[in-house]
Formats: C-alpha cells, sequence, structure tokens
DNA sequence: TATGTTAGTGACTGCTCACTTACTTTCAGG
DNA sequence: CCTGAAAGTAAGTGAGCAGTCACTAACATA
C-alpha cells in the first residue's frame, strides 16, 4: 500500500465524508475513530493530527451537513417564485438529498440524542431552527399572495411540514430501505398540502 | 444504607422503570449498567442476578414501552365509535404518554438507530407497524363510512399520522420541553385532518 | 432455631476506546 | 540534492465498560 500525503484541508474533508458514508449504515454512537480511519485507509492516530478530539470531527460533521442542506433548499427556493412551488421543491430537496446520503439523517437523530452541550448539538439545533424560519417565511408569504388561508397556523404548519419529512425517513430506517422514499414523498406531500388549505 | 432483598420479578420491573427515568434525561446509546444499578440502590453486578446480558435489559425495556403504547392506543381506541374521533383519540393518547414518559420517545429512536438484529429492535420494529395497521384499517372505516374520501391514500395517511407524531416529539426534544407539546398537538392534528379530507 | 434458597456485594477481569508519543516517510523550495 | 515542516505510523496509556465470581445477608419454612 503506498502511502498517501494529503494536505490537511484536504484529509479534514475527506473525514468528514467518511463518517457520513459510515453512518449510512452504522449507528452514529457507536462509529469509532478507528472505523473512521480505517475506511479511509489511514492509521487511527493520523486521525488526531487533523482534530484535536471525536467531538470536533462530529462538529466538522454538522457544519458540513447544515452547509450542504441550506444550499440544497436554497438552490431549490431560489427556482420558484410562487410560495406554494417553492414549499414543494424544499421538500423534494430534502427528501432527495437524504435518500442520496443516508448518513444524514441518522447524524441528525444522533446528535438530538446527545444531552451535553457540544458544538455538533448545537449546530443540528441552528440547522432545525433556521429550517422552521424558512418554512415560515414561505407560509406568511402564501397567506399574503392568497394562495393559503390567512387563518391558517403558520407555526404549526412549519412543524407539520418537518414532521412530515421526519416521517418519510422514519420509515425508510425501519424498512432499511431509502430508494423508494422519493416516490411516497410525493403522496404524502399531497395530503400536506390540502391540509394547509392551499389553492393551487 | 440497609439492604432490601426484593423479589426477582419486581427487581426486573424496577430496572425497566429505572431505565425509562434515566432516558428521560440521556442519551439511550450512553446508559450504563452502572448508572442503572446506582439510580435504583444497588451494586452493579447484581443486574446481572436479573438480566444475562445488557441487551437483555433494553429488550425488557422495549416489551414495556409496547405494551404501555398499545395498551392506552387501544383503550383511546375503544372508547370512541367514529374512525375520526377514534384516531384523533389515539393521536392524543400517544403525544399524552409520551409528555409524561419523555424516556419513551428516546429509547424508540435509540433503537431504530440501531443496526444489527436485537430483539429490542425488533420489538421497535413490530410496534411501529402495529400502529401504521391500526391507523390504516380507521382510515379505511372512514372510508366506507363515507367521513373521509374514498380516493384517499390510506398508506400515505397513515405515515403522516406517524410523522405528524415524530414531528410533535423532535421538536419538544430540540427544545428540551415535553410540556406545551399537548397544546401543539391539537394545532398540528386539525391540520392533518384537514389533509385526509375529514368532513366532521 | 436450623437450613436451603434467593438476592445482593464488591472486587476483579478482559476488552475497547479516545487520545498520546516517539519515531519515520513524504515532499516542496532554496 | 538537502533540509525542514507537514503528514503518517505503530505501539503505547489510562479510563470506563460489560460481565464474573467468591462470598455474605436476608428470608421463608419446617
Amino acid at each position: 500500500m503506498t502511502r498517501q500525503n494529503l494536505p490537511a484541508a484536504q484529509r479534514r474533508d475527506m473525514t468528514v465524508e467518511t463518517v457520513v458514508d459510515l453512518a449510512a449504515t452504522n449507528n452514529p454512537a457507536e462509529i469509532t475513530t478507528g472505523q473512521i480511519a480505517e475506511h479511509m485507509g489511514l492509521s487511527q492516530g493520523a486521525l488526531f493530527r487533523h482534530f484535536p478530539t471525536k467531538d470536533a470531527v462530529w462538529g466538522a460533521v454538522m457544519v458540513w451537513t447544515a452547509d450542504q442542506l441550506t444550499q440544497r433548499l436554497d438552490r431549490a427556493l431560489a427556482k420558484e417564485e410562487s410560495p406554494l412551488s417553492a414549499l414543494e421543491a424544499m421538500f423534494m430537496a430534502h427528501v432527495g438529498f437524504v435518500a442520496a446520503r443516508p448518513g444524514v439523517p441518522r447524524i441528525l437523530f444522533g446528535e438530538l440524542q446527545r444531552t451535553g452541550d457540544t458544538a455538533a448539538k448545537r449546530g443540528a439545533r441552528a440547522l432545525m431552527d433556521g429550517y422552521r424560519v424558512r418554512v415560515m417565511g414561505l407560509v406568511e408569504r402564501g397567506k399574503t399572495e392568497g394562495s393559503l388561508p390567512a387563518d391558517l397556523d403558520t407555526e404549526a404548519a412549519a412543524m407539520l411540514f418537518v414532521g412530515t419529512i421526519q416521517g418519510l425517513v422514519m420509515q425508510a430506517m425501519i424498512a432499511g430501505d431509502f430508494a423508494d422514499m422519493r416516490t411516497m414523498a410525493g403522496r404524502v406531500f399531497g395530503i400536506y398540502l390540502r391540509g394547509i388549505g392551499a389553492r393551487t
């Protein structure tokens, strides 16, 4: 095995990617530094040249996750002009991302289970909050625009939006199959749309 | 400290209760046998008189969880005769149970994260499946009865029902506050009802 | 009150894990 | 082509964990 000396930044990126990969098939709480290193063809000790602690690795993973997700959501959101189609685009972008990287939701769930106040957990919270704010903004826009009823409970609508995705993810985790999540997504989103009284 | 010699069955029950209690404030993946024993005023070794392995403890916890939840759901379900009110009663019973025992959803999420094929994980899956079947039955009854549209996507409706609860739980876990989950529950369930086209 | 059984103790074991350290290899730039 | 910094190795180290074991206290019953 010829050894690969990579620049530190590149190695850190590779580490994050490896963790996300591993989380697709392993319980995040049980992923060890040894597993991470082995999976990227590195000695376990070398990991600690690039991250001071294991928690720092999880912190970097959360930053990557938040970046990726918000990027995709914003890209999907930018393409649409009506609030309703933007909601749908966000929904589908999220589902698509998660279906492609099944490790992501498992990492998020894992972080939310943590008790202390780690950087990673704060990142996970911030991500969810940003999400809720985005949806609430779209709902409000829909209200003023007239495509959503003025008396709709914005907060509840946002929570159900997130919950709808979480339900899909849970089901996929139980079935162990993230492949046909997309088809189910469309069906469930239809019910959600009717629930918030969308006028198409 | 005067020592308490309890009959084995009682001690096992106490152990399960202790684990559920601990899970309310601790990450299930990080609960140790030492913590469990200490929390019930017992030596760590004594635990293994009553359970052959730690996994067996989790198995017992899952049995208790499934029993409690299905009992409450069925009790709520039995009181109502219309499918729609039965759905609402189940929803509220579930939310009430989880609000009273916040450890329960954390244990469930924790089990679903596991990879192998433990008894506990199988229990968690069975619980979720039983849940889906119950909801789908009610939806079908609603259809034939006329309180739900005949063309409603039963499977999607069931998934969204579960997802709605999961969204509430997630939000409560992020906020670290299971208290005002009940009030939010009513608001979100209203949207769900409209989504499935309920005719009241 | 003597005896067998069940429940509990607390020290110990072997193992795994995050993290450390002494040493080696790789690879630019003068 | 030499050299020093950056990157990697491999063998630690100590802490914490699940599970064991020899012994002891409690209790039911005869």
